[in-house]
DNA sequence: CCTGTCATGTAAGAAGTTACATGATTCA
DNA sequence: TGAATCATGTAACTTCTTACATGACAGG
C-alpha cells in the first residue's frame, strides 16, 4: 500500500486514457509496449512519454487501483503484462481531464532562441526556423493523409477530429509565420 | 571546481541570455531579483523560471565559468549578488542558440484534454477552450500594447519584434480555431 | 499598521530522460 | 548472419516545482 496521491501526472493521465480508449474498443488490455508504439502513432497531437518513464508507471497504476494488470505467457514471445483501467482510473480520470489547464507554460526553444538572436548567429537562426517550416508541412502532409484515412474508416470521433483540424491548423500558421519571419530576416541586411 | 558540463540547459541559457542583454545594454550585472523581474515582463514569448530554481542556477553559471558575481552591499536594502556573463558564457550561449531546436515534443494538455473527449466531460471540454480562447485574447490585447510601446521608444530590435509577431499570429491562430472547435462541439449533439 | 518591495536562499520531492541490461524469434 | 521486433525492467541522473525560512524598509 504506497502512500496515496489521487492526482495524475500528464503521463499518467495519458496513458489511462489509451487504457481507457482500448476498453471503450472491447480490447482484453494493453501492455507498456502496445502503449509505446500507440503513442509512437499518433504524431502531431501526442508526445511519447520514455519506455523507462512508462515501465515506471504501470506499476503505479496498478498499486493506486487504476489499473490492474494480468500477466500472459506466450509461447513464441515474451511474457508480457496486460493493463486494463479500473472504474477507479476512469473516476481519476475524468477528474483529471475536467480539471482546468495552466496557461502559458509552453516554452518554445525556437522562440527563445529568436528571441535571443542578437546574441547569436544569423545563419543559425534561419535554419532553425526553416526546419521548422519543413516540419510543419511534413505534419501538414501527414495530417491530411490521417484526415483521408479516417474519413474513408467512416471514423465520425468528434474529438481526435478536433485534435487533427487543430494539428493542420497549427501547420498552416507556423508555414506562413515561418515564411514571412524568413523573409523580414533576410530582407534586414546590415543590423 | 564542480564537475563540468559543457552543454545549458533551457533555464540557463535563458538567464546566460538575459545576462548578455544586459551586456550589450552596457549594465553592470543584473541579480537574481532584476532577472525574475525581467521574465515576469515579457509575456507570451517567454516562461519564467521559478525562484528556487533561479537561485540553484546562478552559483553554477559561476562555478562552470560563464558567469561572474559580484557582492553589492546596499545601505537600505539587502546585499545583492549582481552577475555578468563572461566571454566564456557568451561562447556557450552561442553554441546552444546555433543547436537544432528538437522537434514535436510541446505537449499541450489542452489538445490531450480534447483527444480524450469522450472519456470525460463536454462541458468541462467546453470550458477549457473557452479560457484557452479567452486567454489568446487577452494575450493579443496584450501584444498589441507591447508592440505600440516598442514603436513608440524607436524600438527596432529584429529578433524580439520577430518573437512579438509570433505571440500576436498565435493569439489571432488560437482565437480562430478555439471559436470553430466550440462551434462543433456544439452543433453535435447527441453523439 | 499593514501590504508590498527588495533580496537570498534551502530542502524535499515529483517528473522525466538516458543508458544499461537481457534474450528469444523472425525476416531478409 | 545481422537487424528488427517483441518484451520488460533498473539505476543514475537532471530538471524543475513547491514550500519553507528570514528580515529590513517604504508607502499609504
Amino acid at each position: 500500500m504506497g502512500r496515496s496521491r489521487d492526482e495524475l501526472s500528464p503521463t499518467e493521465a495519458v496513458i489511462l486514457g489509451l487504457l481507457g480508449f482500448a476498453e471503450l474498443e472491447g480490447e482484453q488490455g494493453m501492455s507498456g509496449y502496445d502503449l509505446l508504439r500507440a503513442f509512437a502513432r499518433s504524431p502531431g497531437m501526442m508526445w511519447a512519454p520514455t519506455k523507462g518513464h512508462m515501465y515506471a508507471i504501470l506499476p503505479r497504476l496498478v498499486s493506486q487501483g487504476w489499473a490492474t494488470s494480468r500477466e500472459v505467457v506466450q509461447a513464441k514471445r515474451p511474457t508480457k503484462q496486460l493493463y486494463r483501467i479500473t472504474r477507479k482510473g476512469r473516476n481519476a480520470l475524468r477528474a483529471w481531464l475536467a480539471a482546468p489547464v495552466e496557461a502559458g507554460q509552453e516554452r518554445d526553444m525556437l522562440l527563445v532562441k529568436i528571441f535571443f538572436g542578437d546574441l547569436g548567429d544569423r545563419d543559425a537562426i534561419l535554419g532553425h526556423i526553416a526546419r521548422r517550416r519543413e516540419q510543419a508541412e511534413a505534419l501538414r502532409k501527414q495530417i491530411r493523409v490521417f484526415q483521408r484515412e479516417a474519413e474513408r474508416a467512416g471514423d465520425q470521433d468528434l474529438y481526435p477530429w478536433l485534435t487533427r483540424r487543430h494539428a493542420l491548423a497549427w501547420a498552416n500558421f507556423t508555414v506562413r509565420w515561418a515564411t514571412e519571419a524568413e523573409e523580414a530576416i533576410r530582407s534586414s541586411r546590415g543590423t
